[in-house]
DNA sequence: CCTCCTCAGGTAAGCGCTTTCCCGGGCACC
DNA sequence: GGTGCCCGGGAAAGCGCTTACCTGAGGAGG
């Protein structure tokens, strides 16, 4: 691998000069040695070290985003928005996936830290677990505390600046929109109940009842995975126990899906037998028939606006900048009145 | 930001003496030291610097990945099979999409590069464009000669190990059955011209026209972008030009899931009186309405012996190694016999 | 009791780059 | 013709870490 050191001795400079031609320096530098080095680059096929040239000028230059898995579009989407912003700022972003596992974001943000990130945004649902929790956020201060720059996407209980997605709102919208088709009786396929994902989302259900003077019993509720299968299982035990429920809300789309699979095998029609609604609005939730209904988030804008404030100073005082996105209603086809019982 | 020195000062020991108990060097050091130290390090919460590690070691830990883009979920499968290897292995892992954009590949070869990348997996579709693929041919070329492993998953075109899609495969299997089934007079939405993943997936369909002493005229081939909105667009426009169609066959399922959009607003039944197929084997293909018969890829698969070819010593003798990945056709819903007309 | 070996620990030389500071030559001006 | 300045270019000091090599003390063996 050449050096810098080599390209220099090749043009017959100084490294120093052959450094400030590189690197297009204010300091100015005569044409006929900023050819020589030129040439002398391309001759060794000189690219520098990134690591030394980090060392040297110690700046942070890298982003980290912490996610529970790009594969998975919900995160695929959130990560497209912070990319689109990162790469405007020039700026390399360093994907870590978590799979869910705090461990590993406890990890990642040190390994971040080591990598002198400028700023990290931690993605994905918060646990109920104060002891990870209370480890996280102390990871955290000590980030930022060394300069560092943090936005969290959810998250409220952590330090730094927030993008807050509006799980209580949708669950809201949804409830509502149940209870104004005339359902009563509904049941619910919440993700891991570990999350504060579910129970925000779960919240806002619950909110929904209320105004109506109803309850969700704790009966009607099933804590699956997010996965599909997760969402098929669950719909099966519901059914099973419950044989007069109208309606079914699954807590993301993904879930959404095994219970339209599932129904389907079972030969109950959606919408005419039993609604169906999701939450996310990923985009096959249009290609599924019947379409799912379901909440939007503007997940992609999210991820942008938390790599925004990343990047952006910290807030005057000391102070956390919190801003929140919005959800909305997408009616399709896979919601409609009761069946006539 | 502390740094090593802080830590042996407060500790009372020699920079040396730190370094090796935090990193647990061989050599052998009193119980008594190796207590003040850590300490330190937790008083002064003291992360090692990973780029001046990097420096010191100049031994290359990381790899990267360039792909069109992982939010895409064909990108995403390939990617998750080439983290879960790379995890494995303990390596930290660089994702840079470059949204189809051949220069910007270029430039993340050269930038994996100067981050000291171990080995590069460089996935996606090559691209019909002579100056280009030498571009790239030489850069990678030039990366190896320093030291760097490649390994493609596609581009047959470029030096060092690759993984084969079976796109030509895959492609036959499709025309084959479609013969099977009866139909005669079928149009094809493909992907960009540009990409050879189009044409070996073309060359395949043609054989198997050949085969059955067919042709596949240009006029029934439409060329889009891989997205949904192409694919129905295309559709829309060979169905207004070939109304004697009885199927049609879309090179990736994003686009034959837009293809079943716009026939179900004009009221096609499919499978009954248009089949249509899609490629890949995306999760969504099964759940869209009617399931769509396709050919499946083993992308995480293909991702992962990726990684492992790139993080194995290069071949003994100069010569590259090429694993064939296997097309498997699935039958689903979509497709059934040409309708009577 | 002296020598030699062993071994914990320290010293210092880099890793490849940036950047401050210094040097020397040429120019303008008096 | 001398003085002072400006300006292109180089020397060298780090950036934070690793590691080969050295040192000095203690123990074993003669």
């Amino acid at each position: 691998m050449a050096t810098l050191a080599d390209v220099a001795r090749r043009a017959g400079v100084s490294p120093a000069t052959a450094s400030r031609i590189i690197n297009g320096s204010p300091k100015p530098v005569t044409d006929a040695l900023r050819e020589r080095v030129l040439a002398a680059v391309a001759e060794l096929e000189y690219v520098p070290n990134a690591h030394a040239q980090l060392l040297a000028r110690s700046n942070r230059s890298a982003v980290g985003v912490i996610v529970h898995d790009v594969s998975d579009p919900y995160f695929a989407e959130i990560t497209r928005g912070i990319q689109r912003v990162a790469t405007e700022h020039n700026r390399l972003v360093i994907i870590c996936n978590s799979y869910r596992d705090p461990g590993r974001e406890l990890e990642y943000v040190e390994l971040l830290r080591a990598h002198q990130a400028a700023a990290i945004v931690l993605a994905g649902s918060g646990y109920h677990q104060p002891e990870f929790t209370t480890a996280m956020d102390s990871k955290l201060r000590v980030y930022q505390r060394t300069g560092g720059r943090v936005a969290v996407i959810g998250r409220h209980e952590h330090a730094g600046d927030a993008v807050m997605p509006a799980n209580e709102v949708g669950g809201y919208l949804l409830g509502n929109e149940l209870y104004r088709l005339g359902h009563r009786d509904f049941g619910v396929i919440a993700g891991p109940k570990l999350l504060t994902t579910t129970t925000d989302r779960l919240t806002g259900l619950r909110r929904a009842a209320h105004e109506h003077g109803h309850k969700l019993p704790a009966r009607r509720i099933c804590y699956a995975d997010f996965e599909r299968e997760g969402g098929a299982a669950s719909a099966a035990a519901l059914l099973d126990a419950e044989p007069q429920l109208t309606a079914i809300v699954a807590l993301n789309d993904t879930m959404a899906i095994g219970v339209l699979a599932l129904l389907r095998s079972r030969g109950i029609a959606v919408p005419d037998q039993m609604t169906v609604v999701g939450f996310d609005d990923m985009p096959v939730a249009r290609d599924v028939t019947p379409a799912l209904t379901t909440v939007r988030l503007p997940l992609a804008d999210m991820g942008a606006r938390a790599m925004e404030l990343a990047l952006q100073p910290p807030a005057d005082a000391e102070e956390r900048r919190v801003e929140d996105a919005g959800a909305e209603l997408i009616r399709r086809e896979s919601s409609g009145p009761p069946r006539q019982t």
